[in-house]
DNA sequence: GCTCATAACTGAGCGTAGTCAAATACTATT
DNA sequence: AATAGTATTTGACTACGCTCAGTTATGAGC
């Protein structure tokens, strides 16, 4: 026979199959009812695992969100940064850049919400949450470029700007006066408030 | 005898008395051991009444925090407001302003931040939330009149910024990087993003 | 193939926030 | 002061996230 020995043993192939399995099921239930519906054992069931296991691949139900949107915001951050190229002025070059996050953010508002305080308040030391705070680190870099761009700024202001621009973004889309607000008001909240730092 | 029918009925004046003796048990556990490592039960215990009454007074345990820590937030923001009078510049017209409310945010850092979340994420229908998130309107209100002290600036930039600056700081305060930095750090880094914007 | 060490899994169980049907305390009425 | 009606209280109970002692699967050495 042809066949190689197994390069990655079936330990490896199984864990990897459970992690996928748990995403998926995660993701589906969490779309569908929204995370505060949707119970660990739940997930577990779905998964096809015992309700412990759930525990040794994620430490707990808010990682499990990170682990399922963290791949969705960073795809948000992309097509921003791309929206970013053709828009004219700076104000508008930093908004399209922000919208697409916004809108992803709000496709389930309680995920979304839930998803920006596991971010904020969740443990750093978890690889889910670095990696979450790394996608951030990566929007205000983008938006610091998006800065530098037209005007003429240093390269610290436009850092600090970009943060500023950042924690604008995020109480935004927390509040919970905006719970039932549009994408579109949202925008029009941020772009408000951008105007009076550019 | 002189004494006069009760004006507020037996019912009232207990009911009173308990939400006060709540109040009480509810601060002194959170500030000698912080809010996730008291029980409601224990809460309850000291307050000396049953488990399900607490429930009574108060929706969750997180607005039981609100509760506690509202008026130490209001005060702290007339501290500040008292502060900002003599200050000479409007960035440290600003910042002493703020100053207090990063002090007393800090004095237990759980709590502080336990607050915070509760304030973004919780119901904004309770009224401990309602009354929380009027001192942050007050306090926006206060930091935009400092802006409008010394600089030509409209009303409506005003209270913009000031709404700027108030997300500055909660995320400055929230931020799990900031865990473990002092006030002094905090403030530094408010300062910084503060002078982007003035 | 057999044995053993250990990595991975399991589900019964724990702790705690919050609920609810039953019990109790209070007030108004006669 | 007895009765009835209602506001308030209670603690046993539920639900759920998470843990851990015990079990099973995997692979290395022979």
């Amino acid at each position: 026979m042809s066949v190689i020995s197994p390069p990655i043993g079936r330990r490896e192939r199984n864990k990897q199959q459970k992690l996928d399995r748990i995403i998926d099921a995660a993701r589906e239930l969490f779309t569908e009812h929204g995370i505060d519906d949707v119970t660990t054992q739940q997930i577990a069931d779905r998964a096809d695992i015992g309700a412990g296991t759930l525990f040794l691949y994620v430490r707990t139900k808010g990682e499990l969100l990170l682990l399922v949107q963290n791949a969705a915001y960073a795809d948000a951050l992309d097509r921003g940064w791309a929206n970013a190229e053709g828009a004219p002025g700076v104000l508008d070059a930093v908004l399209a850049l922000v919208r697409p996050i916004v809108e992803c953010n709000r496709t389930q508002i309680d995920n979304g919400r839930t998803y920006l305080r596991e971010m904020v308040f969740g443990d750093p030391t978890e690889p889910r949450h670095r990696e979450a705070l790394e996608i951030v680190a990566r929007t205000e870099g983008a938006i610091a470029s998006v800065l530098k761009r037209a005007e003429r700024i240093d390269e610290e202001s436009a850092a600090t700007t970009a943060r500023v621009v950042s924690a604008v973004m995020f109480l935004s889309m927390a509040a919970s006066e905006n719970v039932h607000s549009s994408v579109d008001d949202i925008m029009d909240q941020i772009g408000a408030q951008i105007r009076v730092l550019v």
